[in-house]
DNA sequence: AAGACTATATTTAGATA
DNA sequence: CTATCTAAATATAGTCT
């Protein structure tokens, strides 16, 4: 704080960007953090200002869930299906592997214009996520839903200020912290919250914390 | 473009908004469409950028799906289903049909502090998604798909002079339209557009475009 | 992997058409 | 609703901790 000393003013601030697949391992892995948190946050922001329900899931490259959900993913995306009930029926009528019949102008092996789509997307990466999804299928997370978000520091300090001990935190178990600062915990959470049977010194690597922001907004996702 | 003429001087700019629900109907729906936009443009640069899998879902105030997808919404959608299969599992212990065991810590029946999710979210829906969410699941994965986006009234323009006339377009038929000024399709994307047997007029209401930004980019969603 | 910093790029509220 | 314009507010790439 001292005033005399004025040492760093060489910052190299944002470059343009152009957006198009990051080759750098390192720096792809820093720009999903920093971006994922930026959208989870707009989400946010859009979802209170204007009273509407979203979701949003991303996968990092890593192949790890990371989501928000304004009340939360299912609840939308369940309304989502209501509206939208079978999109990708239309999409793939030559590809599928279904025995349900497409009650379709459409006729099956034909080529269609939104084929280009898988074709532009690129098949072999269409072909790696079916890989990923077969492994994912075997680790499969028994999930707490809604969001599973890292703690902030300063709701890391409330958390361990929470007047209990867990024995046995396992690795599929998720907590719930409340917030401080920007996070704040609605009333109906803080109830359980505070009856937590654990310290955060006994919390696992692979935990994951699911923390609200003020008006049951979710901040930020992700596991720890 | 006279140079002596400078009129407009007085720019309102951008005032620090608060986080919270706009009241002003008229206000709260033009955030709405700036801040969707903005939302699902970041959705696809982080997608691009870091060539991850996202998923964005969006309810109009009213009432309106929006949604982005890379690849799609489905193909996110069911992967995340393989890592947090059955989410209300955890949030409706006792009411689940599943029969696979839980391997954790908690007894079923008791109340666990994330029930608190149940409740915000309303367990009736988290219902009815389950149901929808099975006969989903016999439909789905595979994914060409991309972003039903609404035309912008250039690109309808565009559409309108397909050379083309559609008989039948139905209400689950969707459409790939060419962008013009932002929005512009990828040229494989174009032949398949060109050969579209429609003409504009004859789409109905609950048609949707799929629309291409530049650099394969969805610039925003909307069915019409 | 996650902060902090900071210069710059991008977003967006409000006005306007 | 959509687009444009402006200034202010934010987001973020690069760097360092």
């Amino acid at each position: 704080m001292n005033p005399a000393e004025t040492k760093k003013k060489r910052g190299k601030g944002r470059r343009k960007v152009e957006i198009k697949r990051i080759e750098e391992e390192t720096k792809r892995q820093v720009c999903f953090s920093k971006r994922r948190q930026g959208l989870f946050k707009k989400a946010s922001e859009l979802s209170t200002l204007c009273g509407v329900e979203v979701a949003v899931i991303v996968f990092s490259p890593a192949g790890k869930p990371y989501f928000f959900g304004q009340p939360s993913v299912d609840h939308v995306f369940s309304r989502f299906l209501n509206v939208v009930p079978n999109p990708s029926d239309m999409l793939l009528p030559a590809t599928t592997n279904f025995s349900e019949p497409m009650n379709q102008d459409q006729s099956a092996g034909e080529s269609f214009w939104w084929d280009i789509d898988s074709h532009s997307m690129g098949v072999d990466e269409l072909r790696e996520y079916q890989e990923i999804l077969a492994e994912q299928q075997s680790v499969v997370t028994q999930a707490a839903q809604q969001c599973y978000v890292q703690a902030p520091e300063a709701a890391m300090e409330q958390i361990e200020a929470l007047p209990h001990t867990y024995p046995e935190v396992g690795e599929d178990d998720y907590f719930l912290c409340s917030g401080s600062g920007d996070f704040q915990a609605p009333e109906a959470a803080m109830e359980p919250i505070e009856a937590l049977p654990l310290t955060y010194s006994e919390v696992g690597e692979d935990d994951y914390f699911l923390c609200w922001q003020q008006d049951y907004d979710c901040l930020d996702i992700v596991p720890i």
